[in-house]
DNA sequence: CGGCCAGTTGAAGCGTGTCAACCGTAGTGG
DNA sequence: CCACTACGGTTGACACGCTTCAACTGGCCG
């Protein structure tokens, strides 16, 4: 049981990207006891059908959720970052109705939902903070829905790469326009509910419309305006805060981007 | 300011599906105040962007949410019956990223965010109990994602129904295998992603296979079997206590159930 | 009666899926 | 050092599920 003083910062920071703390809940968090563990890329955190007693927060990596068919598809819910609080919704349900897995080696601190909950009962302030993470959560699903519901392909990736920059941005991995892209095209097909090939058609696409730069994973947006247009992209559906309306992305900088 | 006794009655039953209430919280409830409004089919009740002080109870009839694209298209997120609670979302986010329209006619008990705020400081298994609502509802979108990402166009059809028909069941609107649909095809083209015209085709084919019989806006399932193994429906995700596994589908009703 | 809305059906086109290669890189073991 | 394998990415040809467009029906209501 570590108690390891900042190692809970970036949970810390997460929170407060949609809610006010004082300095005593935020103390109060970074003190929660929890279980240190280190995850290879690729391995199982939570198995759908399983009934987790704890809850699982990022501190470095990254992992996604999903939810397997009986025909053995896979529909990857949404992908998370440093900071990120997962299994949420087992603190209040029992059974978990979807699995989530490392997408790279990460860092994991594991906090159990006895702590979580009494630290709820003691400090109405973070257990809203908590009710709101959820609540975005869920927001995130809804916007996944319009995405997965109404648009095509292209959009689709579009929408999803908006999203997973601005998240990015938020955690303070990479930094501008040029960030790391660390799912294979099967993740982002499988998030997208395409196949991979078509995947990589898109993605090539965006690459020769000259809208973004692929090599590698990495990934570099030569116009926010356009990836924004093409993928119908409005981040008030994150609930991060007032965010500038327009032109530029990632919540803070980028500087000179050609428009065209 | 209504405060009529048993008015709010189904909202106590849609909780009591997911959380045990005592007699206490039972009648806080059931004593909330609110305002009582009447909706016609297709009224708006919250837009889009808005930024309601009021949850939005539905007394009876339907209602449903969804989100809207740019380019003018709508994707419906989900359907409500009597009890069910919207806007929950809203009691700790500011802006609705999401609009609710009445489908049929209906009664609403308007609760204002403070109101209930207040009741969920007074009772912890309120405020568990609510919590856990807005915890079901984001596992609900889950699986929509699933279907919409991995499912084709009849499977998506088939899940859709099967959701229908135990919320449908368990909010006792109606009895049995043969229920009333109430929303047009275009409705459930737009919650599945889907055209009209192919809608159309596929509530057609399952009407020809022999799996429902669908006559004006009545549908009547003739296989629960055959229609959950077409959607690959599997109802663990709507946290509705113990179900049994087979066989019969709806969950409750059938008095007789052994060890229930 | 006329108009509108929901439903229905057919024919044609296109966006994705499917199948099947092939490439480059990294890892592994002889 | 070289086979050998495994995996992610890339590309082409073709098939098919779904959309689109358009026409027609029946019911409801002013």
């Amino acid at each position: 049981m570590h108690s390891g003083l900042l190692r809970l910062q970036p949970l810390v920071r997460k929170i407060e990207l949609a809610s006010t703390l004082g300095d005593d809940d935020r103390d109060a968090l970074r003190s929660l006891p929890f279980r240190y563990g280190h995850a290879v890329a690729g391995q199982q955190l939570v198995r759908e059908g399983s009934q987790p007693t704890e809850c699982c927060v990022i501190l470095s990596g990254y992992a996604f959720r999903y939810k397997g068919t009986f025909g053995g598809k896979r529909q990857i819910l949404s992908f998370h970052v440093a900071g990120d609080i997962l299994d949420l919704q087992q603190l209040k349900l029992s059974v978990a109705d979807h699995g989530v897995d490392a997408l790279t080696p990460a860092d994991i601190a594991w906090i159990s939902h006895s702590d979580l909950d009494r630290l709820c009962r003691r400090s109405q302030s973070i257990a809203d903070a908590l009710w709101r993470e959820a609540l975005i959560d869920s927001s995130i699903f809804r916007a996944q829905l319009l995405n997965l519901g109404q648009r095509d392909a292209r959009s689709r990736l579009a929408h999803l790469l908006c999203e997973l920059a601005v998240r990015r941005e938020s955690a303070q991995v990479g930094d501008g326009d040029e960030f790391d892209l660390p799912m294979t095209q099967e993740h982002l097909a499988d998030a997208t509910g395409l196949t991979v090939v078509h995947v990589n058609r898109m993605l090539r696409a965006l690459s020769s419309d000259g809208v973004v730069t692929h090599e590698g994973r990495t990934l570099k947006v030569n116009s926010w305006k356009r990836l924004r247009e093409i993928g119908g992209f409005d981040p008030a559906y994150l609930h991060m805060g007032p965010v500038e309306p327009v032109d530029r992305m990632p919540a803070s900088n980028c500087g000179t981007s050609p428009s065209g």
